[in-house]
DNA sequence: GAGGTTTTGTATAACGTTCTCTAAGCCGAA
DNA sequence: TTCGGCTTAGAGAACGTTATACAAAACCTC
């Protein structure tokens, strides 16, 4: 298997033990720095370890516990908007010894069940799941032995943390902005239920309900229409596209994505609707794309970053032991005003 | 440190072995689908295993082997080129039994450097590098323990493959397309080099040289002007603003990346130049970014999904010892002409 | 049916850690 | 001195897998 090249051996505990002229179990007691080594030993080992340019082994210790490794679950990389995130979960663990893996997984709900699994065999500390599309069974099963912080869902669960946006309150914000510029026709383009995964108050199902009742609280009820489409550029186009050409065309089009609004923007685009003039266009997250230069997309900001390195030291307290009750954590979001949206027929 | 609550036994080989009435070591060998079993054991273990829901423990093979985990290491996740990259591996490895884990280590030397030994101790069977920024030393160190793909660097080695784009070929198709619309002042916007890597041949480097070399293949020796920036929309927009608002501002900008060349246009429209009128600006990579509707950035293509594929491909021969000898794959560019671009003062 | 070969299943020793126990050493108090 | 208590170091048993070595059984060939 291995090949010829391939050799050269890894310097283990038992080499710096023997290097320092101690036992094994005193090695491992100076790397976690547990009770009962004298500072000699401290420095007799510490300096082995130097010298031999020791790395503890973490599939060894994943076989005792700690692997000192946190994953990430997210479904689509190009949402930049999980980019945020990670910066904010990689800053708050950047100082500490766990290292962040992720696993980018795509929308398949078995293929992210498939990564799910493997972060648990690879007996990893603690797993995020960003808006997991794996069933509510599944994740909880998995929280009973693993810590996890579940981003993005709101179902409540005493066996996982969670952090969420309050997206209800986030589609009120947008609607209310749209209605105020005079708009009636808003639609919303939101992604499509996971069936059958139980979860009964995902961001999607939330964000639809705040718009719902943001309607109905301007008396634009009967104007009500969600469309489904994936969260990706590709998804918003389809869905700009069947919304843009049908009859009784909206005015105002706003998705649960910067990424899925641009792909609106596109669909609009080629049926030469100009932005905001012709329709209005809001986005969801806030990313860095909202904000380029051609683009000025107006969209509701969710703190991406903060809920990244909340997510991370919630997990952490439980990883190690410092808490031992669920806990949900819900960030504001705040709405900003761009350029893709005007009065109607501006 | 584990909490009450998350106590619940993992299924281990032991226990398959039990239920199905035979040895660990059968079971083992079945798993592996290891030589000398008979069908009636395979049938007895397999239905034993799927009974038992039973998973196997990577860290424990870790231990004596293999993990079937494929790292891939980036610095900057918001390049969705890497995510092309992400894709293709994802595709070429989707059938098979490993998984893939991503390190997103972010632009600092040290932080890669941790992110890859990282990826060495949790014992990964192979590991694929997009660019790092890590010592050309230490990645050779860590490549002659586990088979390594390398994506970027044009710096050949015995010890692992690597996957390129003919850089210096795509610098010259951007010039060519500038030049033949008129433009002499054109300058490139690339990457700072990683002082003191010992990577003598990174993309960025072979992009100058190709730069470098079709201007003076079109008399524009003279005109040569190279910008560092980092490939981020930051680093993009701070070269933008020293370019545009120095003397002799060039009448076109390429950059290294998309996204560097998005933060350029932001520069040039936060000071009120119009793309392409005052200023043409290319960028790399091909990203899904350039093809925004409002964007419409002329572009090379570099056929991301397919590097990616490929660097997949390569290190699993590798892993399973099917090739010992080190392989270089060349993608060829090709330019993708947009809006972004025309001829100056147009 | 004896001798040989092939197939099939098991026992068991690793792999590199952690962690519980126990032993040894030292101190001060009785 | 002896005893109890405390600190420090080490022995050794896990953890879940793989792979080697070997025994047992089955199949040949003459």
């Amino acid at each position: 298997m291995q090949q010829g090249s391939q050799r050269k051996k890894r310097v283990t505990i038992t080499d710096v033990a023997r290097h320092a002229g101690v036992s094994t179990a005193a090695v491992s007691k100076v790397m976690r720095n547990a009770y009962g080594v004298s500072t000699a030993m401290q420095e007799k080992v510490r300096e082995a370890m130097a010298e031999l340019g020791y790395r503890p082994h973490a599939a060894a210790r994943g076989m005792r516990g700690r692997t000192y490794t946190i994953g990430v679950l997210l479904d689509n990389i190009r949402n930049t908007f999980f980019a945020d995130i990670l910066d904010g979960v990689r800053d708050e663990l950047h100082s500490s010894e766990y290292t962040v893996l992720v696993g980018a997984a795509g929308f398949g709900a078995d293929a992210q069940s498939k990564t799910v699994q493997a972060m648990v065999d690879r007996q990893m500390d603690g797993l995020i799941l960003i808006a997991p599309g794996t069933s509510r069974a599944e994740i909880l099963a998995m929280a009973e032995t693993t810590p996890t912080v579940v981003i993005g869902h709101h179902d409540r669960s005493d066996l996982h943390d969670s952090v969420v946006d309050a997206d209800g309150t986030g589609a009120g914000l947008v609607v209310d902005h749209l209605a105020s510029l005079g708009h009636r026709d808003i639609t919303l383009v939101s992604a499509p239920g996971t069936r059958s995964s139980k979860w009964t108050r995902t961001p999607e199902i939330v964000l639809t309900n705040g718009y719902t009742e943001a309607m109905g609280r301007h008396d634009l009820g009967d104007r009500t229409r969600v469309c489904r489409a994936a969260y990706s550029e590709e998804g918003g186009y389809k869905a700009g596209m069947t919304l843009l050409t049908g009859e009784d065309r909206p005015t105002a089009v706003m998705a649960g994505a910067d990424v899925a609004a641009l792909g609106v923007w596109r669909a609009a685009h080629e049926l030469g609707l100009r932005v905001p003039e012709d329709v209005s266009i809001v986005g969801y997250n806030n990313t860095a794309l909202a904000d380029l230069a051609t683009v000025q997309l107006t969209s509701v900001d969710q703190a991406g970053h903060d809920m990244g390195s909340t997510a991370a030291r919630l997990l952490i307290e439980r990883v190690e032991g410092r808490r031992d009750h669920a806990v949900q954590t819900t960030m504001t979001p705040r709405l900003v005003v761009r350029r893709s949206t005007a009065a109607p027929g501006a």
